[in-house]
Parts: structure tokens; C-alpha cells; sequence
DNA sequence: CTAACATATGCGTCTAGTCGAATATGACCG
DNA sequence: CGGTCATATTCGACTAGACGCATATGTTAG
């Protein structure tokens, strides 16, 4: 099985994981509103985000001193299936739709900029 | 996060379990021609069985001395999604084609009855 | 250039998962 | 019943993964 089979199934393996791409399926989020969206310390989240990153399911954008990460927009054969399969899945969980509402609050109050 | 959404997604995070389900979703088949088609000693795919039966991804059906495995018939919500999603997603991938020929093979010759 | 802020990485520790080997369970047959 | 075959479980060793913490990198502002 290629490695990134592999690779792209274990993202998926850690609820940190998950709870981050629900995040980033909306669209594009800075590393700081994701920290305050879901109480988590920096560290974890850049390490996870990394993960998400070499797994190709997600890219990053800089803006200034900050960094916006979303899911990977044009995505293609297993990451696109995976992606949008997953995105359905999402939403009807509570726990994520609760992140998810705390993200927009989290963004009103805009942490960058 | 319920606890079985967890569970659901960590079935899918180790190759072996890939390997099993992709034979799974083919139909009934009986743990000894699994170990044939896999190559893999016996307990490692018990084993494995086991964690995707207590995910609701599979079921299994007593046949005398045998017991027959198979994707579950008809899931519901997130399994549903997440196994039809990996049913498309496995398809492509050369190691799971060569697995699932090697079942058809190994069927021919009949291990059980 | 320096300080301050945002993010990333490295490291040691701890836990959870996987493996092989041995063994237990359970069905069938004589 | 006793043996044999198919499958399941248990156990200890090993490994990979996640965590917190400290710190490195990189960017902007002064």
C-alpha cells in the first residue's frame, strides 16, 4: 500500500485530528483561533497541524505574522473522496458543531489583525 | 466526541484492517481464506476482526466449524458514510486489487466445506 | 538592531497499539 | 468422551504516537 494511504487514514486516527479539519473545512483559520476556538495549548496544535500538512490535506497561507491553514481546496483522487466524505461525516457530531460555533464567536472578536 | 466515532476512524488507521475490510466489502468470507489471500498468521487477523466487529464495521456468521466475515449489511450514519466513502476509496489501490484476486484464487480451491 | 509576538520544532516521558507465540474456546467427527 | 480442526484470547516485548515543556525560527514594529 503506498505510503501515503497510510499516511492520509492515520490523520484521521486523532480526535485533535479531526476536531481541526472540521475547523478548517469552513474555510480559512488562523493557528491563534484555532488555539482559543479549541482550548488547546499552541504547541499541540502547530504539531497536529503539521501532521495534516505532510498528509496533504491541508495547506497554509502567510499573512504577516500570522499563518492561516484550510483544507486542501482542489484536492485530488484519495484526499478528495477522504475529504469530502469526512466533511459529511462531521456534521452532525455535537462536540464539533459546538467548535464550530465557538470558532465564529472567536473570530468576531478577531485575534489577528 | 462519542466514543465510537473514535472508534470508527481508528479502524481505518492501521493497513492490515484496510487490507481485511477491502476483502470484507467483497462479500462473505471465512477467516482461513482471509489468512490465505493475506498471508498473515492467524491470531494477527483475528485480532484485527475483532477490533472491527467492536466498531460496527463488521459482522460475523457462524457456518459449523467456521465463521464467515463480512462488511456490516446495512449500517447506519456515520458507518454507513465512512464504508461506502473507503468502499470507493480502496478500489484503486494495487495492493488491494492483488488482494482481492488472491481471495478470488483462493476461493476456487475451496479451504472450507 | 532589538523587542515582542506568532508559530514551529526538539526532547524526554508516558501511553496505547501491534506483534508473535502460546494457549484457550468451541464445533464437529469418530 | 477424546481428538482434531477453526477461531479467539492472553501475555510480554516492542514500537509508534501524543503530550507538556522548553526553545528555535521567523515576522513585524519601534
Amino acid at each position: 500500500m503506498p505510503d501515503t494511504t497510510n499516511t492520509v487514514f492515520r490523520a484521521f486516527a486523532d480526535e485533535n485530528r479531526i476536531r481541526l479539519l472540521n475547523l478548517l473545512l469552513e474555510g480559512d483559520v488562523c493557528v491563534c483561533d484555532l488555539c482559543d476556538a479549541l482550548d488547546m495549548p499552541q504547541p499541540r496544535i502547530s504539531q497536529h497541524l503539521a501532521y495534516l500538512r505532510k498528509a496533504g490535506l491541508v495547506t497554509v497561507r502567510q499573512d504577516g505574522k500570522w499563518k492561516h491553514y484550510a483544507a486542501s481546496k482542489h484536492p485530488a483522487g484519495l484526499h478528495r473522496r477522504l475529504l469530502n466524505c469526512v466533511r459529511a461525516c462531521l456534521r452532525d457530531i455535537d462536540l464539533l458543531q459546538a467548535d464550530r460555533a465557538r470558532l465564529q464567536e472567536t473570530r468576531g472578536r478577531g485575534c489577528c489583525e
